[in-house]
Formats: C-alpha cells, structure tokens, sequence
DNA sequence: GATGAATGAGGATTCATTCAT
DNA sequence: GATGAATGAATCCTCATTCAT
C-alpha cells in the first residue's frame, strides 16, 4: 500500500538510494537489476519509478546526494575551512579512513566504478553524465580548496601546481581504491601510513617547474 | 562454404579476441554483447560459441592472452631480464608509455576496468576468477622480477619492501588509468614525466621499517 | 489547500474533458495515458479518477459530452430544424466547414477514429461500447432529420432512400477524414465545394428502387 | 527448437506476418502485443525478433508484404494494365469485393485503421511513417494507372482531373471501411451496387473546371 | 474534491545460449 | 568450422488503478 504522507514518501526514497548504494557499489551498475534494488528497499519496481525517472537518473540522484554529503562533516570538510589550522594533517587524516570500512570515505569510494561505468560504458544520457561529472568535480574541488588552504597555513609551497596535485591526490585515492579491490596485499594496509606520509610529501615537491 | 583450414581458424579465433579486447576495453563487459563482437569480427555468435565456451570463458581466454603478451618485447620484459644493467630506467620507458595511445601499454591497461568489473561484480563462476586473478597477478610478477633485478643493480636499496613497492606502483599505474578516464586536466599529461620520477622516488624510500 | 466549490469542480471536470478530446483525437485511445491528460489539463492522475471511473468511462462521458453539443448552433443543428427553409442548404454549408480547422466540426470528427479503436479494438467493456454506439448513433439521427426536412422541404425526392442517404454521407464524412489525415493532396481541397456539390447530387438520386 | 533450413525460416516469417496481419486488423496496432502475435503463430517472442527489428518494423514489413500483393491478380490489377479493353468495369468489380469477406481487399482494407494510428498517432520512427506512406501510396497510384487506361479507353473524359479523382475513390474506399465497421445498415450492402455506381457517375465528372 | 504515493500487471526489447544443418 | 534460426529468461519501463490523507 502506499505511503501515507511525505514523511513515509522520503523514506522511502531514502530507503531506495541506500540500497542503491549498497547494490551498486557491491555489483556494479549493470549487473544490479531495478528488481534487486526493489526488493532490498522493500518497495516495489514502481515505487522507484515514482521517485526516480529511470535507473540512470536513480543513479545521477544517487551522486547528487553522495556529493552533498560525501565530504560533510568529515576531515576533508574540516580541511577545507579558512580557519582550520592544519589542513594538511587533516587531509592526512582523512586518507588514512580510507582503509577504515565504517567510513562514509570507505563506501563512497566504490562508488567510483560506477562513475567510470557511466562514462566510459557509453551511456549516451548526457545529463547523466554531465551529473556524473559533477559528481567527480566536486571532489576535485573540495581537496583544490584544502590544499590552497595548506598553501595559505604554509604548510604546501607558494608555487605548488594545484591542478597536478589534486590530481595527483585524485590517482592516489582512485589507485588505492581499486588495488584494494583485486586483492591487495596486507604490504600496503600494514604500512597505510607510510604509504599516505609518501603521497603527502610528493604533494610537497609538485611545483611549477621554470 | 568451404571447409576452413586449421590456420583460417586460428586467424578467426584471432579476430574474436581482438573484438573482445577493443569492445571489452572500450564499453566495459556488462555493456558488451556477443552480438557487438560478432558483428566487429565479421562472425557470427556462432563461430565465437566453437572458439569459445560463453561470453566469461572468452573473457577469460582474452585474459589468458593478454597475460602471455602484455609484455612480452616491452621495455617491462627486457628490464625484467637478468642481464638488464637499467632496470629502472626501463621501468620508466615504459611507465611513460602509459599515454601513448599508440602502445600496447596503453590499450592493456584498459582491460584493467573488466577486470575490476569480473571481481567485483559478484561473478560466480570461481574458474573465471581465478583466470581473471592470474592475470592480475602475472603483472605484479613482472613488476616484482624488475624491481628485485633494480636492486641487484643497485638501482634499488637493499631493504625494499618488495610487495609494498610492487602494491605502490600498481595503485599508480591504475590511478593514472581510471583518473585520465574520468577527466584528467592537461596538467599530468604535461607533467607526466615529473609525476612518473616522483613515484620512481617514493619507489625508492619504500624501505621495511624497524 | 482549500476546499473547492462546486463550480471549481465543474471547471475541473470541463478541463479533464477538453484535454482529454484534444489527445484522444490527436494520439488516439491507447496512445494517450492518464497521465498525458492529467498533465495537459493541469491536473492530477487523481483528479481524474475523482470525476470518472476508469479511462473507458472518461472517453464515454466524452461520447456523450460532445453527443450533446456535437451539432449545437451548427449549421446541421439549424438544418434539422422543422422552420428551417433551406436544410440542404445548411447541410452543405456543414460539410464545407470539414475544412476549417477552426470549426468544431473539424474537431469532432476527428473523434471518430476514436469511436473505430474502441469498437473495433475488443473494449469488451459492453456499456462503453453502447455509448459510443449512442454517440455514433446521434449523428446519424441528426442527419437523418436534415434529410427529413429537406424531404419535406421538397429539396429532396419523396421516395428518397433515407437510410442509405444517411449512411452515404457517414461515409463521405469519414472518408474525407481519414484520406485528409494520411496525405491528401490539395485537389480536394481546393475543390472542395465541388466535391461538396457532388454528394448532394448523387444524394438526390438514393432513391429507393422498384 | 529452432528451425532448420532456409525453407523452414520463411515460413516461420510468414506464419508471423500472418498473425500479425490478422491481429493487427482485428485489435489494432496498440491493442495486439507482440506476444498475441507470438502465441498466435507458435513461435517465441524471440523467434519475431529474429524477423523483425521490432514491432514497428513488424508492421513495416507487414505493410511492404501487403503493397506486393494487395493488387496482384485482382480485378484492379487486370484494370491498371494497358491492353485491358474495361478497365473502368474491372474497377467496378474491384469495388464490389469489398463486401466480400473472401477477399483480400476485404481484409487488406482493414489494415488503413493501422496505417492511421501509425501516421497520425505520433510515431516519431520516421523510417516507419515512410514505409507506410508508401503503402498508402502505392493504392493511390495503382488507381491513378487505372483512371488514365479508362481514359485512354474513353470510358471517363479527356479533362478529368486525375489527383482528384483518384482522391474521391481513396474516400470512398476508407469512408465505407469505417463506416461498416462502426455499424453500417443493411441499406448500404443491400444498395452497394448502386452505391459503387455512383460513385462511378460521380468519378466521370470530375473534370478540371475552367 | 483533490493530491501524492505506491502497486502490480503487462509490454517491448535484449541477449546469452542452443542446436540442426 | 561455422551459420542461421530460435529460445527463454531477464530487464527496463509504462500505465491504469488504488487509497490514505
């Protein structure tokens, strides 16, 4: 029966998008049916369509909500603050959650192979992709501000090339992400900090070459 | 028609992988059809169900294929080889190859996003896996093999961590991969040569810690 | 929101009705859904089904709506009437205005591609079918009193087959329609009056035979 | 089991047409689903897609199917060939079929409701809309071949205006299809020699006015 | 009176797979 | 060795309909 009122109708779109998340981060986009993700929310294939205008705009609904929140309240939102005193450490903290899988950084994350599905599966929505790439922009800009911010604390050079370290930055996480997913070796996991002290002190030296 | 000859079966055989290869590479395995292979190789599904078993075992045979010839005549093989006297520098030849659109480096390592999405995407069939798996695997050997030759050459110190330098340079090459997928700013293209001897330095320091 | 009155209702009614015309005539039955008219009549699905059963009972309680008014202030209705003086007159001035896509004339017969999909579609919803029967009904009742008038108005012969004059110009009529809605070519149009003329005359000459 | 020689195939594509032809015809287009057609014709839905691209391109073809034969061996064939010595009687014959449920003008003719739901309810497949227009077409012109023998033959006048003519029979034709499918009185099928013998009258005057 | 939420049946389409030839 | 024909299950999606509010 449906939902009484738009409390109930929230939740349920709620409920949708975390299965969403769940299923499609653990199977991939194609190989999760609107069915399975129907039937985990407990709701039936058209109550998704009420919310949703089809399964790419589910998935396009999906990044916009990830992107709201997927920084919120996290060492990378911290970082970014014009006040915050050490971004750079916070920064160093919030790679560090990315081996701690109660971490919104650890789900989010695989989120990624969809991002890359999106795009370069040939999806020809391009709205979709277009949000899609919102999607990965913002991560791009929020770590831009944290290391211009560290730039301010003094704690990255004044000549730092911030394009190649947030992508640096980006290779980083992205690598880390999928290495962890074929089957990592505990070398990395066990020295995680050694290998995140590394990355940070590679940011250091990515300045404007004369 | 005419009774085909052992060598046109090959030469058929041939045709489905390098379909297989371009389409898997290019749209991902889920959103590649034995119809789009058939018809790229000018067979029909037919001919590619006596080559191969299904769509995974020919996933899988593809894999196969890819790991006797990745690098075989790659700056990777020859700095692999014991008689090598720059291991390293070869090593970064063929890092740098990574964004030459014309190598073999290049198009392998988009195969890498298949193999995520076999892994990943609640395959069950385990033989699939475990060809898939070997596949990955036969990569790090070759990098190991280079890096055990660079510190025999001195190239390398003694007290590396190996698995840890192997697992380092994994997560870089597929970061670089799956970035310049999604929207990688000229900046590491142009600086793609700094980017590849910082990570060659870091290689460097990956020593075991007391 | 507040309670409507009755009239807002009546107004609600109208509008479902009139979009629902418009798309119906337009797409056709089965093309058009609920919500394609609850969208055009700026109303929702609901709504609909507040004033009308099910969609079969809209489309009736459309039959009858233009049942009603179908011929209302026309030149047929005028025709029909008993002081009338020249109903022939008046009938072909109805059938002039076929062309003029601002005659309700024009608009309703589009309607009757319609009344054919549900009739001859398997509706086997019996008291729709009667309806629309009703509604096909009426106008050949309407026509049949012109005919009558013009009988007695001695513009047509006594011994005049009634029924088949009838049923001629219900031809004519749908006819015209339909061969203008597949791609008509201008002959007809531009000598539409003559072609009008023609039907009267052979009209005429229906008479009943020995 | 799939069928086995060439031979087999046809005929599995024509048991298909078949039981499109007669579904379409009795339901509509929208009304009949391709698994009507496919439990009618004793095939899977799969085997019509096999066939067919799609339910469109069904009708398409159905459409091309009907254009090859419609006239094949009929009395409007035999009219529209240039040694025919009557073609405006073998006209006339062709007309009187359509009360003949035996004939395929009868049936064909029942294809037209079809042809309109495609062309006017808003197929956006513009490669459809051409295939059927062309059926549409071919009536008109195998009719316009018809009128020019019946003035070679001098059975209809030097100035007929041609297009016009060949218009008014198209109305005729539709306009007594639709009527005898809403509910046509015995008057007309009772009459119909007659009817049919106006309308030759009427054909003879057509003639371009000065 | 009307809305918003949800259901569930059914429809078109895709696609891996099978198999007689 | 390879083809063409066919199957059938699964998938996305639409839509009439219901109903609590």
């Amino acid at each position: 029966m449906p939902r009484k009122t738009h409390d109930d109708s929230l939740e349920t779109r709620k409920r949708i998008l975390e299965s969403a998340l769940r299923l499609f981060s653990r199977r991939g986009f194609e190989r999760t049916s609107l069915s399975d993700i129907a039937k985990y929310s407990n709701v039936t294939r058209g109550a998704i369509y009420w919310h949703f205008e089809n399964k790419e705009d589910l998935f396009a609904a999906l990044c916009e909500e990830l992107d709201k929140d997927q920084f919120s309240g996290s060492y990378l939102y911290e970082a970014s603050l014009g006040h915050e005193e050490d971004p750079l450490g916070k920064l160093r903290g919030w790679l560090m959650m990315m081996i701690d899988p109660q971490s919104t950084n650890y789900i989010n994350s695989s989120i990624f192979s969809m991002v890359i599905s999106i795009i370069n599966g040939g999806s020809t929505n391009e709205l979709l992709k277009a949000k899609v790439m919102k999607f990965a922009q913002s991560r791009r800009d929020f770590i831009s501000a944290v290391i211009r911010n560290a730039i301010e604390r003094e704690q990255l050079p004044k000549n730092l090339n911030v394009g190649l370290a947030v992508e640096h930055l980006g290779m980083f996480i992205v690598g880390f992400m999928y290495q962890s997913r074929i089957n990592m070796t505990d070398d990395v996991l066990k020295n995680f900090d050694l290998v995140v002290g590394k990355e940070i002190d590679v940011l250091k030296t990515l300045v404007n070459q004369e």
